[in-house]
DNA sequence: ACGACATTTCGATCATGGACGAAGTAATCC
DNA sequence: GGATTACTTCGTCCATGATCGAAATGTCGT
């Protein structure tokens, strides 16, 4: 059985054009690599604008080692940072950061199974992901769509139909906007997806304003009002 | 003006349910820290197998380093190995990995600026990225495909007249595959977008079959033969 | 102005893991 | 069979960086 090998390693192909990106892509993931660091991303992936201490409580460290996280990830472009009198809040820096961590949970997720849900009740009914909805409540809105045909077989755009059932809800989209129009995002506690991306973050926009809706606690979670109950029951045929 | 945080540290919001999965997403990054295992996974990235040895020399180091983050590549499930007489043959384990590294790239782009092309002119024209073509040529036809509306402007699917299109030229597309049927897939050289995903492969498959391209020195390197030239000319309006 | 709180800076410690070369195992070539 | 090649294992070295506590800086509340 012949067992050359396909290529000679005299043949150079070291220092190919890619050098530079490879340290990039290691550069980057490096960031990610640290658990301490992962913790304070994912509590940002609520959108909001978090104080250092509380990121540290989060990743269970102490204030200085926290600090220390945060000034690097400042000067790594994941986060900004807004001093208002004696907090400094800091808050996700773009989208692409909150994207980029949701590709490494969908990709982390294969690996750790079986499967048990110890998200907190609360957290799992409703809750807030980066700038739109997650729970249970967001995966039977997106599965309804699904079904409905307002989205794609894939979960990466709108369809004609979804489009119209959006207006029709009151909800307006911007068609010139540079994100991701819609996008299939993995739900941490139940592992399926809700609706994430432009049309995600519209939808729940949407909901607050009409009150349907409410963030508690200053955390991720969300309640259902009355008024919500009621609109999700007629909306997509939830009972909560 | 009111600068109280908005989330009190006190209230405990450690040890949430995501524990297990910071802690494997920052494995997962782990893994990609490294510029020689990033350097490894990449030259895998063209989908063939390789020896321990060509890779130590892709990635610079001593092959007993090589040998330590093969082996951890495979432990982690990255990479499979298949043992052939003296040499044992590397490849990668999933579409998955591939996906992973596709994304980081991409997200590493944009943070290194300004753009210039060190791309050996040979790999610029044409070579394969995992297991469909790459370079000038593949993002020229990725651009013909766009214009011609056989994929859709996101360019996670095919049209329906790209299908047609498809079966016009022979390729049978399975409608049962679990890969993603069609990607934009960013091209190294051309910072540009190819057709990557199911019908990528597909595509690659039926250039290789019809004779139009030959893999060249057991790279990355794609030669296209006179029989392609007409065929990219004829089908795609391209000149080579 | 003073004390309490929020945050960063500094210095020191320590564990991780990436690097190499030398030696060991195993298959191939002549 | 003996030399060569492919690859792994082992031992050691060393740089990185995550961590902490203490001290410094800065802001707020009263």
């Amino acid at each position: 059985m012949a067992s050359r090998p396909l290529i000679k390693p005299t043949n150079s192909i070291k220092n190919d054009s890619g050098s530079e990106l490879e340290n990039s892509i290691a550069a980057l993931a490096t960031v990610m690599s640290d658990v301490s660091r992962v913790k304070m991303l994912c509590a940002l992936m609520d959108g909001r604008a978090w104080t250092a201490t509380e990121l540290s409580v989060v990743a269970d460290i102490a204030s200085s080692t926290a600090s220390a996280h945060l000034s690097r990830l400042l000067n790594e472009n994941f986060i900004i940072c807004v001093a208002q009198g004696r907090h400094r809040y800091y808050r996700l820096k773009g989208i692409e950061t909150a994207e980029l961590l949701e590709v490494l949970m969908g990709a982390s997720w294969k690996q750790v199974e079986p499967f048990t849900n110890k998200t907190p009740i609360a957290l799992r009914k409703a809750r807030t992901c980066y700038d739109h909805l997650a729970g249970e409540i967001a995966v039977n809105i997106y599965e309804f769509m699904l079904i409905n045909k307002w989205i794609d077989i894939e979960g990466q755009s709108l369809t004609v139909q979804g489009k119209q059932q959006f207006e029709k809800l009151g909800i307006a989209l911007d068609e010139k906007t540079t994100r991701k129009k819609c996008s299939a995002c993995l739900d941490w506690s139940e592992r399926k997806y809700h609706l994430g991306g432009y049309a995600g973050a519209a939808l729940f926009t949407h909901f607050e304003r009409k009150g349907w809706i409410s963030r508690v606690n200053g955390f991720r979670e969300v309640l259902v009002t009355y008024q919500g109950e009621k609109a999700l029951k007629r909306l997509f045929n939830i009972v909560v």
